[in-house]
Formats: C-alpha cells, structure tokens, sequence
DNA sequence: ATCAGTCAAGAACGACCGTTCCTCAATTGG
DNA sequence: CCAATTGAGGAACGGTCGTTCTTGACTGAT
C-alpha cells in the first residue's frame, strides 16, 4: 500500500556520483543535489538519511559498477597489456570519484578511508598480475591515479603513461 | 603613520597553507583561519580581499617556498637518483596542497589551474633530467603525485615508489 | 598636544548550509 | 468506496558561511 516511488533509486544514486565526482564534497550542496537529480529534498533523507548516506551511496555503486568492472576485466582479458595501457590512458572518467574521496574524504572520514583503501588493494592485485615485475604494482597503480589527477588540472597527453609501461615491459621477464 | 601590525604576514600566509593542505576549500572556513591564524578578520580581508586571495596567496607561497626549493635541489644535486627517489617517498608533505589544489580547485579556479599547470611542467623537467629515458618524465610525475595521494588514504608503504625507480633505473641507458 | 591614519575588536549582515516539519496527493487492502 | 499508508511538495528551522560595518585603541608627523 502507499504511493508507489516515482524515481528510480539506482538512477539517482549514479547521477550522485557524478555531482561528487565533479566536485569536492562539500562544494556539492543538498540544494544541487535535489535540483540535478530531480527528487525531492524529503525522499533523499527518506531513503538515504543524510548527505553523507547518499555520499557512501554513491561511493560504493561508484566502486562497484564502475571501478572493479575494470579491474575484472583486467584480471580475465587474454591481453593484460592492453589492459593495463587503458587503465594508463588518462582521459577517462571511472577514476574521478575514487581520487576525489582518496584526497579530501578519506583523511576526514574513516568510512570513506576503508572503502578506498580497500579497492585500492584491488586495483594493485589486478595491475600486478599483468606485470612482469608485481613488485612494481603499487607504484604502478599510483601512475594510473596521477595521470587521472593531472588531468583534472588540464593539459596532460593522454599517452603519458603509455611510455612507462613500454619501458617497463621491454625491460623486464 | 598608522598602527603598525600586529602579524607576521609570511607567517600567517605559511599557516594558511598548512590548512588549505589538510583539508579541502570548501572545508575550511574564515572562522577556521581568524582562530588558527591568529589574525583578526577585519586585517585578514585588508591584507589579502577575500577567502580566495588568501588561498591564492598560500599557493603562490605553498610552490614557491616548499615545491620549488625540491626542485631546485633535483636539478642541481651531484645524485640525481637520491633525489629522484626521496620525491617518490610518499611520507612526505611537501606537495599536499598542490595535490588538494589540482584535484578540487583546478577545475573550479582557472588561475589555480595556471598555477599547478605550471609547476606541473616544471616537475617533469626536473625529473626528466635525472632519467635516462626522458620521455617518461611526465609518467613518473604522476606517480609521485599518485603515491602522495594513497598515502593521504593511510597504509603506503612508503618506499613502494622505489622499486620502480630502480626498475626503470637497471633497464635504461 | 593634536590630528590624521591604520589596525584591532567584535557585533552584525544577508545568503546559504543540512535537516525537519506539516500538509496534500496518490495508491492499495478491506 | 473508504481508510490506511506512503511519497511529493514546499515552507521553515537553527546554524554557519563569507563578508562588512562600527567603534575604539594605538602610532607617527605636525
């Protein structure tokens, strides 16, 4: 009984993530968030109890649609290197929300620090099995987060990375 | 003529920084500033006109008086590779602001974007000169930039960045 | 000693923040 | 078809935001 919803839950909870992505937590206002998303102030608190509800909403479908399909790929593709140098291309957008809550969310929300910390292991297990050193991983994966980070600052060829990892792959086994 | 000033103006543009570095833009308010900075608002706003004057102030002062300096030192040190490898240790603090700044000002704040830009490339020179391979300069850039970045998440190793310098240091020319 | 000029001190501004409340519309089980 | 339940709509809350204004204390030149 009752009247049914008239928004789709998933719907808004991916537009969240690209408000978020786009711009620091606090430079996202609940204001923005109702107007941009179309739902009313009163079934946001609803459904997601608070910004922050809506924030970690938006954090984990972000992780889990956007990152770790990935890093699946990575881990399953018959061509690692491929792989890898799409991972290095920094003109993509399937980081964003990730660096976003490494840099400014994670220092001041222990929640957000776990969530991240934990995809971030998965991201250096994924790198480090198309390597040809895995010792090299965590670097590498913090390659693939700068490249992201340079390019929020304009200007950076996308190929940046791309150079590295020749370097790395025509040196090692 | 006139009361003279009761601050350090230096001193409290290099207070300013600190915080800008810890927190995001939009997370520290001018309350924050007067109580930690020590400064009545009323000079605060004479001295520098706005939030954002004295933000731009800090950053100016942040890569002139702490990114600068380790450049410097990397374009004039009889070790590069120490050089090289003490700017892949992510336990440090001196890029922290410019971190903060390319990921949530830059594109919000076209003059911070100029800003970070510039000294972006000037990090790429510095380290290219201490490679054997140039070309991957701007790659290796962002993995210092990326390694700073996870340690702001907690539990980096810290010399993670190490191995890869070695790596691409035994393989070059 | 006086006066112009600068700074310190803190109250106060309107705007916006995240959040809550109240009322009405829409739906379904009886 | 009516009662119960839930979402939509929008005004309103206290608090905090960046910024400004008013008042008085201090200083150096006349």
């Amino acid at each position: 009984m009752g009247r049914p919803r008239a928004f789709d839950e998933t719907e808004v909870i991916r537009a969240a993530a690209e408000l978020f992505a786009s711009r620091a937590y606090d430079g996202v206002s609940v204001d923005d968030l109702v107007t941009t998303l179309g739902v009313h102030r009163n079934s946001l608190y609803k459904v997601f109890g608070s910004k922050r509800g809506l924030y970690l909403a938006a954090l984990r479908w972000y992780l889990a649609e956007r990152v770790s399909p990935v890093l699946a790929e990575l881990r399953t593709t018959a061509d690692p290197a491929a792989g890898l140098q799409a991972l290095l291309t920094s003109d993509r957008d399937d980081l964003d929300l990730l660096i976003l809550a490494v840099v400014e969310r994670a220092p001041a929300d222990q929640e957000v620090a776990d969530l991240v910390a934990g995809v971030l292991r998965e991201v250096d297990a994924a790198v480090a099995r198309a390597l040809p050193a895995e010792a090299i991983a965590p670097a590498l994966t913090a390659t693939i987060l700068g490249l992201r980070l340079r390019a929020r600052a304009g200007g950076t060829a996308p190929d940046a990375g791309t150079v590295l990892l020749h370097h790395i792959q025509s040196s090692g086994t």
